[in-house]
RNA sequence: GGACCGGUAGCUCAGCUGGAUAGAGCAGCUGCCUUCUAAGCAGCAGGCCAUUGGUUCGAAUCCAAUCCGGUUCACCA
């Protein structure tokens, strides 16, 4: 049990015994005492004085008193100021907690709970390579499902891959139309860029065929439309010239955007493009071959990519077996009368009872939409693994299809329903607003890893720390690094902000990085080389009797929230919370190193004024190496032994 | 318009389950390599915690209203 666990149970217990009064340990508020206090850990005695009936600081003193009294290993004394009781906890307790921990290779991991949960994330379109959002979606969705490994939970990571639609025949139609055969073996191009580029080249054809429409449209011209089409376009045209919607720039654009759509579908390209789905869908042998090509292709360039940031699965799905599924849970929702049908033959749920929408789960023609899959699926993973909990790692701008999904299985009375969760994160924008694929304002995966590489191997170089490394040694630091301070920097900040980086400026290698801590633990690790490993061995037994300097009982503290921090981390579902954590014990380890008094490093290990101190620095060292280690590994960061 | 999310130093962010004088990093300025690695350490400067009101011993934190920014409310996925 962590030590603030410790002091919450005994201040419970305390309360229950002087004052007779029922008091939980949820009760019971915990910090850090303020460094210009006295002691380590600081109850806060306010709650307790309506039950005392004395004022704040004889509470304390009582309180002090007692835990002194009943729970001599823990408290060795107190102070109160104010309404503050602050605690000084047994050196004996410190110097334990360094003895059993400093050789455990992974700090403060639970034993099994016996629970089971899938993650669903990265979730990739086969149509175009990987950008910096997914960047985001794949490192959360990794280190959430190390995180709660960690904490005891049985994980399965799952990727649905979008391997089929509308966009999928986009990138086909344009390899059939210019590619002239060319193959990422022909090219030397990545596979996912191939296809990507095709993907981009549908797009520009499909802008300039719809650029000619949209010019007739607002010229009066509107041959390119027929029946209702036709008369929604002339409606538009219409609301567009009114001098009231001329005003308002707003209800011009939306009006416009609307008339973009239109015309884009009319387009020759587009056209042409839903005659493949369709081919497609009915399985027509030809399209299906090339779409098994091309997607081969992707699913290479994929895999090198997720690879290179040792991201993993251990469930793939395919959109393109699942798209069909939710057909039967739409039969079900009827039979139950979950759902209804309108007269054109679509089938809705009513949903404004719990403040949303009506909902469309089937269109009139039977085919499927969005919801309707993802309700087969939900069923499917379920069916397969029998989870307890299902998180989905979704931009924000699902919130509200997560919100319907998991409502609409409740009403259905499925077993997966409450396990259903959405972990929601902000989109990563540009300075200049978000990126858009269609305008081609994307940061490439691929392209910022090998610059996030190359920086580091520059810096490196600079520095000039590694000599006697292999070339090999130096390539895979300078990914060690690199990768690190990427993933770090998307991981630092708490997953429901949306996050704004700037291509201009390249992500740091100093002050709150990755490359920070890699550079903190590659230090220690460094100290550790002066002793042998039998030295290192031997302190498993070495028994303690010295007392605390302030900033080794610091560490040791630090060292020991770890679990707490594991726990929180998982509770609210962020990995943030272990990044400031591990630069918090790095930048600590650092000061302790780095501390000089009347010119001498007052905290030296091989140094030290005795031997008792140098063996305890010793575990201390090893402690904190540890723990960072395992920190940044839930994050999915490897830290080196040297940089 | 309804729902949801955000607004803390010049910039990027912690702190938000109420607790002592609001913290980091970057950028700016000072110092510190004969040291177990200076990708570091120590310091200076920088704040009406969007605004107003409420709850109470105590509010950046909880509640209400307002302002600003974002997302969403598709027979797209």
């Amino acid at each position: 049990m962590s030590v603030v666990s410790s002091i919450k149970q005994a201040a419970a217990e305390a309360v229950q015994a002087l004052y007779q009064q029922p008091f939980t340990v949820a009760d019971v508020s915990v910090n850090t005492t303020k460094p210009e206090f006295e002691g380590e850990y600081t109850i806060v005695v306010f709650p307790f004085t309506k039950f005392s009936r004395l004022k704040p600081e004889e509470t304390g003193q009582a309180l002090g008193n007692y835990l002194v009294q009943h729970y001599p290993s823990l408290v060795a004394g107190f102070n109160v100021v104010k309404g503050f009781l602050n605690l000084s906890i047994h050196r004996d307790y410190w110097l334990s907690y360094v003895k059993e921990a400093h050789q455990q290779a992974t700090p403060g991991r639970k034993p099994s709970n016996g629970k089971k949960v899938m993650v669903e994330y990265s979730s990739p379109n086969t149509n175009k390579p990987l950008h910096l959002g997914h960047l985001r979606n794949n490192f959360l969705g990794y280190s959430i499902s190390e995180i709660l490994k960690a904490n005891g939970y049985e994980v399965i990571k799952a990727n649905l891959v979008n391997d089929r639609g509308i966009h999928i025949c986009k990138s086909m139609l344009a390899w059939q139309l210019f590619a002239h055969g060319d193959t990422p073996q022909s090219t030397g191009v990545k596979g996912d860029h191939l296809v990507g580029d095709y993907y981009v080249r549908f797009e520009t054809i499909l802008r300039e065929q719809a650029e000619t429409i949209i010019s007739d449209v607002l010229e009066g011209n509107f041959k390119d439309f027929e029946g209702e089409e036709k008369e929604r376009i002339i409606k538009l045209h219409n609301l567009l010239h009114k001098p009231e919607i001329q005003a308002d720039a707003e209800k011009a654009g939306k009006i416009k955007d609307e008339i973009k759509e239109l015309s884009r579908n009319k387009t020759e390209i587009m056209q042409q493009a839903k005659i493949m789905l369709q081919q497609w869908e009915a399985g027509n042998p030809e399209v299906r071959a090339l779409w098994q090509t091309m997607n081969s292709w992707v699913y290479e360039g994929f895999e090198e990519t997720y690879k290179r940031l040792g991201i993993d699965f251990d469930k793939m799905y395919f959109e393109s077996n699942t798209y069909l599924l939710g057909k039967d849970v739409v039969e079900e929702g009827l039979q139950k009368g979950v759902f209804f049908r309108k007269p054109d033959n679509s089938v809705w749920i009513d949903l404004t009872a719990d403040g949303l929408d009506e909902k469309l789960v089937l269109r009139g023609d039977g085919t499927s939409v969005y919801i309707t899959q993802d309700l087969g699926t939900a069923k499917l993973k379920y069916a397969d693994f029998h989870m307890d909990q299902s998180l989905y790692v979704v931009a924000d701008e699902q919130n509200y299809h997560f919100k319907v999904l998991r409502l609409i299985l409740q009403k259905l009375g499925d077993a997966s329903a409450g396990g259903i969760e959405h972990l929601s994160y902000g989109m990563v924008e540009l300075p200049h607003g978000r990126m858009k694929s269609r305008e081609g304002t994307v940061v490439d995966a691929d392209d910022m890893i090998a610059e996030m590489v190359s920086t580091a191997a520059t810096h490196t170089e600079e520095l000039g720390k590694v000599k006697g490394f292999s070339e090999e040694e130096l390539r895979e630091l300078h990914e060690t690094i690199g990768i690190g301070a990427m993933k770090f920097f998307l991981l630092k900040v708490d997953p429901k902000k949306r996050m704004i980086f700037n291509p201009e400026e390249s992500i740091d290698l100093h002050g709150f990085t990755g490359p920070f801590i890699q550079y903190s633990h590659a230090r220690i690790k460094s100290i550790l080389r002066e002793f042998s490993t039998a030295d290192l061995a031997a302190l498993a037994d070495y028994t303690h009797n010295e007392d605390l300097l302030p900033m080794e009982k610091e560490l040791i503290m630090i060292n020991e929230q770890f679990g707490t921090v594991l726990e929180d981390a998982q509770k609210e579902w962020s990995p943030s919370v272990i990044a400031n954590y591990a630069f918090l014990l790095a930048q600590t380890f650092n000061s302790f190193y780095a501390k000089k008094e009347n010119g001498k490093y007052i905290y030296s290990v091989r140094d030290a004024e005795t031997d008792h101190k140098r063996k305890l620095r010793l575990q201390i060292a090893m402690l904190t190496a540890n723990t960072i280690k395992e920190a940044m590994k839930l994050l999915g960061i490897q830290v080196p032994e040297r940089m």
